[in-house]
DNA sequence: GATACCATGCTACCATACAAGTATGGCAGT
DNA sequence: ACTGCCATACTTGTATGGTAGCATGGTATC
């Protein structure tokens, strides 16, 4: 889920920094709106500011902040026009891949998806939230990686921050996770039946789901939002 | 072209040296695999290390740069399946878009469009490389804005650095102006016509010639490739 | 009372110093 | 001649000091 999925611990001051501030944001503890200090954090992970400075440009580029010079660094409002737009875009982009899964996909990948299937089906019966989204993300990528395009699952990755914060504040989720399990189901099987217009319509729905309440969000935590 | 498009100029020294920079990478001035120093660009620049090693790590993150601590920092080799995948999510992302247009577009934006092509052909017999270059920018860029999807035309824009440094290597390109000017002619008439079918036929066509002849680049700039 | 001014303390930005890891070339020991 | 060691000169990573711009609150002036 994270760039330094895989090379655990970070390797360097700045990247556990990076790494720590970044979750903090998407987990609101650091509210959108918030303003914090270089100084303020370096001391608080007694660091130098150098590697906090780097940590803040690398989020800002990122929209997860936003720096005013000689002002002060906030943690940027939620923009519903760009969360909108990474949901479009992450639309355009998985149901054009599902497409190519459906014209060509490994033997080796379809065992995979088989394989986290399984794994969810394993995931209701617990309950286990936790785990459920991660199988959700692997699902998504071992299509990704089917296709070859490796690269665009970890673009739309980028994006998801946007999104993943604005899905955070739906504090209670309904964890509607057969609903999600049923067209993870349909998805394999299309791909299965070479079916692309089948695919691409489950893939469709699929992604059209997640931020339909967003208006109500946004007038119940109005300062969050931009 | 740029995110400063429009400020101008650079509010710091990071972003002066940034552009500069990437604007030297980008038309091989600095060539895939050659090797830089924050101190040596430092005293090109007359500046000091951190808007040199800030720029660095911007550059890193869009795969520009890539960084070996303690080591060095080099020029990124092109990544020719980075390339194609750029290419990929663009006519993705701008096929759906134009598809948005066929539905839904505002006078305004199709004046727009209207002027831009007469400055093509204005272009065309001018000749005028550099101008064309931008108006074409333009042209994508109205239709986007026009279906309100302004950060999606951003990341394109931001993946677009690894593609136009592959085109770059063509260095007579052929400026096939007029045949692109038809195709640019032909979207406009399909926003117009409403014809969300033709739209996208054209859209894909535009966006699928650019890179035909990566291979044949790569046999011949091998050690410009990964 | 309202307004203009200015001291103060904050910020991020930039310069510089130091630390730590790495490549290289020469030299000593075999 | 070859090998292993080490001094040296690089590299990036981190720490810290100083500077300029902005916000704020108090004060002097009208």
């Amino acid at each position: 889920m994270d760039s330094n999925f895989g090379s655990w611990p970070p390797a360097s001051t700045r990247d556990a920094v990076y790494v720590s501030l970044r979750e903090r944001i998407l987990s609101l503890e650091l509210a959108p709106g918030a303003s914090l200090s270089e100084k303020e954090m370096s001391l608080r992970y007694n660091v130098s500011r150098t590697p906090v400075r780097e940590s803040f440009l690398r989020l800002a580029e990122e929209g997860l902040l936003f720096i005013l010079p000689q002002r002060g660094t906030y943690v940027s409002l939620i923009d519903t026009e760009l969360v909108e737009e990474s949901r479009f875009m992450r639309e355009q982009l998985e149901s054009a891949v599902i497409r190519l899964a459906c014209a060509k996909f490994p033997e080796e990948g379809l065992a995979e998806l088989e394989r986290n299937l399984r794994d969810q089906l394993d995931c209701i019966g617990k309950q286990d939230d936790k785990r459920m989204f991660e199988l959700d993300e692997a699902f998504h990528r071992t299509i990704f990686e089917g296709c070859r395009k490796r690269n665009t699952w970890a673009l739309i990755q980028k994006m998801n921050a946007q999104l993943n914060r604005a899905r955070m504040l739906r504090l209670v989720a309904d964890h509607r996770w057969e609903h999600l399990y049923a067209q993870h189901r349909r998805m394999a099987d299309a791909i299965i039946r070479r079916d692309p217009d089948g695919g691409e319509r489950v893939m469709r729905e699929h992604l059209s789901l997640p931020i339909a309440d967003l208006a109500v969000l946004k007038e119940q935590y109005p300062h969050y939002f931009k």
